[in-house]
DNA sequence: CTGAAAGCGCTTACAG
DNA sequence: CTGAAAGCGCTTACAG
């Protein structure tokens, strides 16, 4: 019922051949029959099949897309500029959106090798054995984004979590905090939850904090979590001064946590947040927060997704790009007389 | 060099069409050579290509996906709940984010009609003769989600927006408004502009306000918009009691431009937001909203689409999903000494 | 229950 | 400059 080929070949008197090449652009057709051609598409309404010319040319111009949460505004974020690079690269993705189901991840790592997409980019380092050793068998090139499993042999685009993590804190510190909470992440991520936890960690040392083990809670990343983890805090006897979440989302929930106390942000609590989430500017007080480029992370994917798939480049080691404190409401500096 | 059908074939010692067979499931394949081909396909690590498979069946289990903006949080949590219902349907997404880009959108109806996706989903309205003619003229599915464009042979997934604005007026005309400023969306857009427009008009006609011009505004749906709505407003000698944004993020837009200015909502200004996302429940005082349901309206979009796919219904009318005024902190009656 | 052959809609050497 | 033919990797009647 779709026209094709033969049928537009045929209604402008030539061989499909000729419209082959007047479809590629190829050189090397008389004009006339050229414009024949070209009045027989547009009579015909004729679209070429791409899974029929990605069937011969062994090229699917398709790449696939694991994100752990579309309704994240930091995955969609990176997702946003990694979509604006590859459809200006004439790609289109193909999206899944796991939601922390480690099977359905496998299920689209299939579907993504079946469907012959060029490359793969993924946001999750919730890895398994059967990921795992997929990932190492495939041919079709993988890229991390914003995440870095543990194996050597995967590349991922992303900053220095540690060292983001631990000038974060020194921020606090220098203002002057002894007692800081820490709402970390999910402890099997390598990436945000291990090297967040151990920057927090490392830089109260190094600066003669104590650390001590009801300051420090984990979450989920999420508003809520944040919000739990912080009323947690706030019921130790002597409550932290300031508090640094490893998400924006969840240091908004902390502040919100607070606000609801009566107690207010940053007179009575100071809150550092992690990522340069949308919402950093969007919340009051604003929040302060150590943040990711996150549209160049999606762009800068993108890009060396695009080397590896054309055979130009093979990138044997991370690309790491540049973290920043970007200082805003929500932290001050330590009140003396207050505590 | 991808392992193909005959490789395995040849492995295995049969035809391809018993590869085929077993692969597809059927039934009458004896059990010694199904395992002979299972062990084969193991040993092999094949993955038949789906490219080869969609174009004899002529199926591609590929929908198409066009939304306005994916770091908008209203698309990306529609957009999470499509998916879901895709795949567990056994499809996947092809998604383009247009960015307000008109030329985009129509590269990418051209790309989704070449890649012979099954269905096609559209959430964006802005429509131009092109598009339009496209649309009209494609044998594939087109469905629209939570807009509505003017032409009556298209079929949408909405709720009533032009209802659900009456009602959010018509609310805070309850609480003792009489004042009441508008931030209304782009008048290009038919549902989220002109009805929400019309709505907020008519209820403040149908119960004796009066509409000025200087207490209606128009912005872009964004957060940023609505804070500079807001500036306008406030700058009005005697400023409105209450303020109806036609989306959440302009309302907190404008939220946070009252608490810039010294002003308190709701004790100064109640502000009131449209659509119910995330935010809502995470900004303090907590936005009050007239909200779509938006994780059902994907489910419903897809659901429908994959209906029309199948061939089953042929939907003629539009699906009118119900919206739900959901009461928070941030309106409040008029205080009469306060004005 | 099994296999040889045609065909899905294109592109690309190969001849002319 | 143009076309006939083979082939991309599968599935599906058709025979047996």
């Amino acid at each position: 019922m779709q026209v094709k080929i033969t049928d537009v070949a045929k209604h402008a008197g030539v061989s499909v051949t000729t419209v082959s090449r007047v479809l590629n652009g190829e050189r090397y057709v008389k004009d006339d029959l050229k414009s024949k051609v070209n009045r027989a598409i547009q009579e015909l309404g004729y679209a070429p099949s791409q899974i029929a010319r990605s069937l011969v040319r062994k090229k699917t111009n398709l790449i696939g897309v694991i994100v752990p949460d579309l309704t994240s505004s930091f995955y969609s974020t990176i997702l946003s500029s990694i979509e604006d690079r590859a459809s200006a690269n004439g790609y289109s993705l193909l999206v899944c959106n796991i939601s922390e189901n480690i099977d359905k991840e496998l299920k689209y790592l299939n579907v993504f090798q079946e469907m012959r997409v060029e490359g793969i980019i993924i946001m999750h380092e919730k890895m398994n054995e059967d990921i795992r050793s997929f990932i190492h068998k495939i041919k079709i090139p993988v890229i991390f984004s914003s995440v870095k499993p543990l194996e050597q042999d995967f590349v991922s685009v992303i900053i220095d979590d540690y060292i983001a993590s631990y000038e974060a804190t020194r921020y606090l510190i220098e203002l002057g905090h002894e007692t800081i909470g820490f709402i970390g992440g999910d402890m099997r991520d390598i990436t945000s939850g291990q090297n967040r936890y151990s920057g927090y960690r490392n830089a109260m040392e190094d600066n003669d904090k104590r650390v001590m083990d009801e300051y420090i809670r984990f979450g989920d990343y999420k508003v809520k979590s944040g919000y739990e983890q912080m009323k947690e805090l706030l019921s130790i006897e002597r409550r932290p001064t300031a508090v640094f979440a490893v998400s924006d989302d969840m240091a908004i929930g902390a502040m919100n946590c607070i606000r609801d106390r009566n107690l207010r942000v940053p007179e009575d609590i100071s809150v550092m947040g992690f990522d340069g989430s949308l919402f950093t500017e969007l919340v009051r007080p604003t929040l302060t927060s150590m943040e990711q480029p996150i549209q160049q992370m999606g762009t800068v994917t993108m890009d060396v997704l695009l080397k590896q798939i054309s055979g130009i480049e093979i990138p044997t080691t991370d690309v790491v790009l540049e973290h920043r404190l970007v200082v805003r409401e929500s932290c001050q500096r330590l009140n003396k007389d207050h505590v």
